[in-house]
DNA sequence: CTGTTAGCGCTTTCAT
DNA sequence: ATGAAAGCGCTAACAG
């Protein structure tokens, strides 16, 4: 289609330093054109273009010149399927709008790219079908993947370990991870928030949460520690994945139209807490005097805007850090000093919630 | 290494429903071994599998018994090899974690899902060498790549253009793309904002502004704006990029400890902006009553967070969404409507600035 | 509708 | 240090 029609120049296809005609018609240059212009054989191309140090200095010299002056990409495709070794690290997550990943995803894809890896990524959240996009993803035999969460369907789980890929799930903790684990407990973070609210005073708690798998996670956490301090009643407006700012707007005047009485409300991200401050600001309500309210997750958007909102910070760039480590451990052979790893996580108080 | 041992049942090789031999040992089972079970040549499984309406039921159903009983994944790095067809697409954008980009990767990749393409990940503002990154992916043969921003170095484009994959650039205008390009103008947004200011009287006007190419060019536009209005000094504090928050507040730090009088601030992102507006208040600094201040592109964060700030709007999404439908456009050989599209940009007034 | 043949472009393996 | 042969796993092209 985009063919340039052959060149009407005379060109004696003796010449070695010639590109073999049918690589100025438009066709990719491959290792055999390099090879035969510069007269020697593809494996020396390869060599030189893999493996520099078992070449001699001239013909390295003569291969380089060759590959520049005729364009030449390798073709990681065939090199790839040869090889058995991709140079691909797929990454799945929910999706990337949400803020919470990004920074994970930044640096996971810095790490991995520093050895040579290039990152393919899948975004779940609009496929409910998790399962379709992984069995997308192994078919490309990358060597390994970074899965968020630890909740697979148990076919992708089967998928995955038929595959012998290794796998890193993030962002939660599990007892029987895939592969390999980076995360943090997600129970024990809810915990943590009914904790520092309780210890704040308040015992009229509203929840503006999410409802993705994590967040439920980490109610019952706090629902569990209210329920031993004697708190049963705690309204809640239960916001549609994923949750934005405004969606802690429309959860506060739900919380406040529903009659309920609340000196703090909980959010599960900060993003949900920030509309909920914003709503509060438009009605008069003064935070954190009138009420008190706490975030979780993406502290350095938090730690921006709202000098009064108490959250759960999470170490977003560790994980994908780590993650990487640990995926390059492995691609590499070395040994992986921890399976499983927990992250953690830090309460930052800020405000005097 | 994690391989199995040999299994010491005895197993008729003959017998046409059990697995090959060395398919039990850890090798991944490939189109031949699943042919051989099904009873049929490799090329019927992979109609089987690509192009079902080719089979009969009956084959078809054996063969996806076998496939589902097998595990079996097509290796898509053989099929690509063969077909020519990589399946990918790769998308570069500076850096991830300026939120500025999220939206556009999340449109971008949803839309190629849709039609089947994976999308490879490049971040490119932590290597400096676009170039290398862009080497790197053009030998894995993706079927289109998308590129922020319209300045590449000239052995990049070349490189691209030799490689005949369709290019989209995106987030800028050029009267010369490589290919196609869906973006707006840097300069008008600039003159915008310029004007902008102008029309609600302001004439002392700092900037808080990031340093990279594209703010670059709409700081030229602003200032050119200024001077056709006899606006000669304008107090500016430049920030290193990526522009975030804590960036902002030094900068209003900077431009109010330089002893400059301002009634109003650009930002050249809603993230600086943000941070002013946080200085500022901190100050006890009235926005927008004291200082109007004024911010750029990320849209839906700023209106969340920051009633009283005045924007130039950008529909990232639909850059993804137009740049994935050129791109698909090109890869399955349809005519593309328009090579250039420039989406334009909006100014949103709120606070009264 | 199904099969045979060939080969995508590279790198592994073995030889020199 | 370089090369020849072989083949990774799949699908295009052509039979039948």
């Amino acid at each position: 289609m985009a063919r340039t029609p052959p060149g009407k120049q005379p060109q004696d296809p003796g010449t070695p330093d010639a590109l073999p005609r049918h690589a100025r018609a438009g066709k990719a240059v491959t290792i055999r054109d390099v090879a035969k212009v510069a007269g020697v054989s593809p494996i020396t191309v390869s060599r030189a273009l893999n493996h520099p140090e078992l070449v001699t200095p001239e013909t390295l010299e003569r291969v380089r010149a060759v590959v520049s002056r005729t364009g030449y990409v390798p073709n990681e495709i065939a090199g790839s399927l040869r090889s058995r070794r991709s140079g691909i690290v797929a990454a799945v997550f929910p999706q990337i709008t949400n803020s919470m990943f990004v920074d994970t995803i930044q640096t996971l894809t810095d790490c991995l790219r520093q050895e040579g890896y290039q990152v393919l990524l899948g975004l779940s959240s609009y496929e409910e079908r998790e399962d379709e996009l992984i069995a997308g993803i192994v078919g490309r035999r990358p060597e390994g993947i970074y899965l968020t969460g630890v909740a697979h369907a148990p076919e992708t789980r089967r998928r995955l370990i038929a595959s012998h890929i290794p796998v890193v799930e993030a962002w939660d903790l599990s007892p029987s991870p895939i592969d390999m684990l980076v995360g943090f407990s997600h129970e024990k973070a809810g915990e943590a928030m009914a904790r520092h609210l309780l210890a704040k005073g308040h015992r009229e708690i509203g929840l503006v949460w999410g409802n993705d798998l994590r967040a439920g996670v980490r109610r019952q956490g706090l629902l569990s520690v209210l329920a031993e301090n004697g708190i049963h009643e705690v309204p809640t407006s239960l916001e549609p994945a994923p949750g934005m700012f405004q969606r802690g707007r429309e959860g506060l005047a739900e919380l406040l139209g529903s009659g309920a009485r609340v000196s703090a409300v909980a959010c599960s991200s900060d993003v949900l807490a920030q509309g909920v401050i914003a709503e509060a600001r438009d009605r008069g309500i003064r935070i954190p005097e009138d009420i008190a309210v706490m975030g979780f997750g993406d502290f350095d958007f938090a730690a921006h805007t709202s000098p009064s909102l108490t959250t759960i910070a999470i170490e977003k760039a560790l994980i994908g850090r780590l993650a990487a480590q640990a995926l390059l451990a492995r691609i590499q052979g070395r040994e992986v000093p921890e399976r499983i790893v927990d992250v953690g996580f830090r309460l930052v108080e800020r405000g005097s919630t």
